[in-house]
RNA sequence: CGGGGCGUGGCGCAGCCUGGUAGCGCACAGCGUUUGGGACGCUGGGGUCGUGGGUUCGAAUCCCUCCGCCCCGACCA
């Protein structure tokens, strides 16, 4: 490719809202835009997506996945999706067509497979069988809302059993490590769900990113690391600090005026925060109200409540909801509420207050709390279950070490579905008809960039490697003199020819202009034909990576360039 | 969903407070001088100042609406 012709420039400055530095040096090397709420992908950038899409397809055609392609949209009607069952961090889009019927964006569909599967497979000797597809995604809960779009790769497996779909699964994982490898970058692969039955957990591919979206907690004495929202700890039913000479054998009211945040009761009362009782409170679609308590350094794990309370989302309940109970905002405990039956509120408590000491709580009063408020003689949930948000400082499920806390980019994901999809079924070898056990794995393409970005630059900007850099070699021409001019259109041929990727800065600008779009680009080798040297027959070659620098005669480029071993 | 910030040629910004001919740097075009690490001189083209409304003789500037982008929060009982 001649620069002279390329379209998309480098940039040498970026717009001053971008903080983040990878993006930063994606956008300035050209390889993408900014366009409102997405990236664009330009010329260059689309190189690299096609090197990472030839890496995928190797390594999953290696495992003996065979590619297919879903259609984008599909109508609501058609959807009877149960919920989760969507891959993890994808969310649907809905819309509206001419004729106004509703139709969801949902490339990833699982119950697309499922479809395939009936019509597809009958017996167990067509099992496992592994495929994939590369598709556009949507996650509208993404932080930022230029990784919002993205390109996914999925692979889904379906399987006679659920040990065969371990099996299968450990195929793909294996080819995803393998895809990380030459895109040689660092991630861990971390505890992203509850275990599901006898299969393992969901699991996510997380890069250790300053950049990252996702809260992850790590043990570095064993090993574990989870992201946050599904991690699990040994806490369980770790006793609440007993407030000082509180002995009575029944709750006291308490005048408490201006209490209305954990914050202020503790500051209040001269207490810590973890000797109080936190209520708060939730709309869901198949309960109504959830009324949630938990010790009052706690935090809630929505997922978790979710799970436990067996809802499928929640939001903030409104304040008709909240006083229909008797509760009062700002002072609200589970003491004494009014009109509470089953089906107007469903009260979940944590075990960090129902296991523990005393507790101050709420006297559902305005500027009151009770002391001394103790779990089954003043007050009972209809569920108790595990709802605590994860924290840096929590023991480690496994050694009990305290986890450590730090941000990670999510770049993939392997969730080994529970759900048997009734209708794919198929016929084992006792000819017994039985639910085909499906899994699903994915990876994020522009995550995947970024990661290599961040994990590949310097000062003057990316450096890529040779299996996933847009092109193998980047030719300068400097000088003016038309011998130079021609030896390095001759050159440009003759590496083409080679079935070398060529990137020829045939443009009539300065050097330093040139080296520095060289470097910002990244190309592993740089190799300059100019005046200077051309007299002398010699050409150099320098390698983005170590800066090493040769000269070599123009008549042994070709060989030498193939001896570095940076192209692929 | 809430809070904050921003929106002015392709990009980065100034001008707004205190209303009065829309500016600077980069990039772009032409000419000349340069040419191994983001050169220099001269000349030139390009902007309904995010949208709609209001105040005013007059609005980029003051007021309101909406839209978009960025950052932070989403746990308050």
């Amino acid at each position: 490719m001649r620069m002279s012709a390329l379209f998309g420039r480098t940039l040498r400055e970026t717009p001053a809202d971008i903080d983040h530095p990878p993006l930063r040096l994606m956008l300035r090397a050209g390889l993408a835009r900014l366009t409102p709420g997405a990236i664009t992908w330009l010329p260059v950038g689309v190189r690299v997506l096609r090197r990472l899409e030839t890496i995928v397809r190797e390594e999953l055609t290696h495992i003996g996945a065979q590619e297919i392609r879903f259609p984008l949209f599909r109508p609501l009607i058609a959807l009877d999706l149960a919920p989760g069952s969507l891959a993890p961090a994808l969310s649907t889009l809905e819309c509206t067509d001419r004729s106004r019927r509703s139709l969801t964006f949902a490339p990833a569909d699982p119950t697309i497979i499922a479809s395939l599967a009936t019509g597809e497979i009958a017996s167990y000797r067509q099992l496992p069988v592994l495929l994939h597809q590369m598709h556009p995604a949507y996650c509208s809960d993404c932080r930022a809302s230029w990784l919002r779009e993205s390109l996914a790769w999925t692979v889904y497996t379906l399987n006679s059993s659920t040990s065969e779909r371990e099996e299968t699964g450990a195929r793909v994982h294996t080819a995803i490590e393998r895809i990380f490898r030459r895109c040689d970058i660092q991630l861990m692969s971390v505890e992203a769900g509850s275990i599901e039955g006898n299969g393992s957990a969901p699991r996510a591919y997380v890069a250790i990113s300053g950049y990252g979206d996702t809260d992850l907690l790590i043990c570095e004495s064993c090993g574990y690391a989870a992201v946050q929202e599904a991690a699990r700890t040994a806490l369980g039913s770790a006793p609440g600090a007993l407030p000082a000479g509180d002995t009575s054998d029944h709750p006291e009211e308490i005048a408490t005026p201006d209490c209305a945040t954990i914050a202020d009761l503790a500051r209040f009362c001269g207490i810590p925060e973890s000797a109080t009782a936190k209520a708060v409170f939730f709309d869901s679609p198949e309960r109504g109200l959830i009324f949630a308590v938990i010790r009052g350094d706690r935090e809630i794990n929505l997922k978790k409540l979710c799970t436990a309370a067996g809802i499928s989302t929640l939001t903030p309940a409104r304040s008709e909801q909240i006083n229909a109970i008797g509760a009062v905002a700002g002072y609200a405990s589970p003491v004494g509420l009014q009109n509470r039956t089953p089906d107007r509120v469903l009260v979940v408590a944590d075990p960090s207050v129902t296991a523990g000491s005393p507790l101050i709580a709420g006297a559902n009063r305005h500027g009151y709390h009770l002391r001394n408020v103790i779990y089954g003689r003043d007050w009972r949930a209809d569920l108790i279950a595990d709802i605590a948000l994860a924290r840096a400082g929590d023991p480690c499920m496994n050694c009990s070490a305290p986890l450590r806390q730090t941000t990670g980019l999510t770049i993939g994901y392997a969730t080994r579905s529970n759900v048997f999809t009734p209708d794919a079924t198929f016929l084992d070898r006792e000819g017994v008809t039985r639910p085909i056990a499906m899994a699903s794995f994915g990876i994020y393409l522009e995550r995947l960039i970024l990661t290599i970005i961040e994990q590949h630059c310097d000062q003057a900007g990316i450096i890529w490697t040779p299996e996933t850099a847009p092109f193998d070699v980047h030719l300068i021409r400097l000088g003016k003199h038309d011998a130079t001019r021609e030896a390095a259109d001759a050159l440009y041929d003759e590496l083409i020819a080679a079935g070398i990727a060529v990137l020829y800065d045939d443009r009539d600008d300065t050097a330093g202009v040139k080296f520095n779009d060289a470097d910002l680009i990244g190309v592993p080798l740089r190799l300059v034909i100019s005046d200077r040297f051309l007299s002398d027959g010699l050409v150099e070659i320098k390698q983005r990576a170590t800066g090493a620098i040769t000269k070599t005669p123009r008549q042994e480029i070709i060989a030498e360039v193939r001896n570095t071993g940076l192209f692929s």
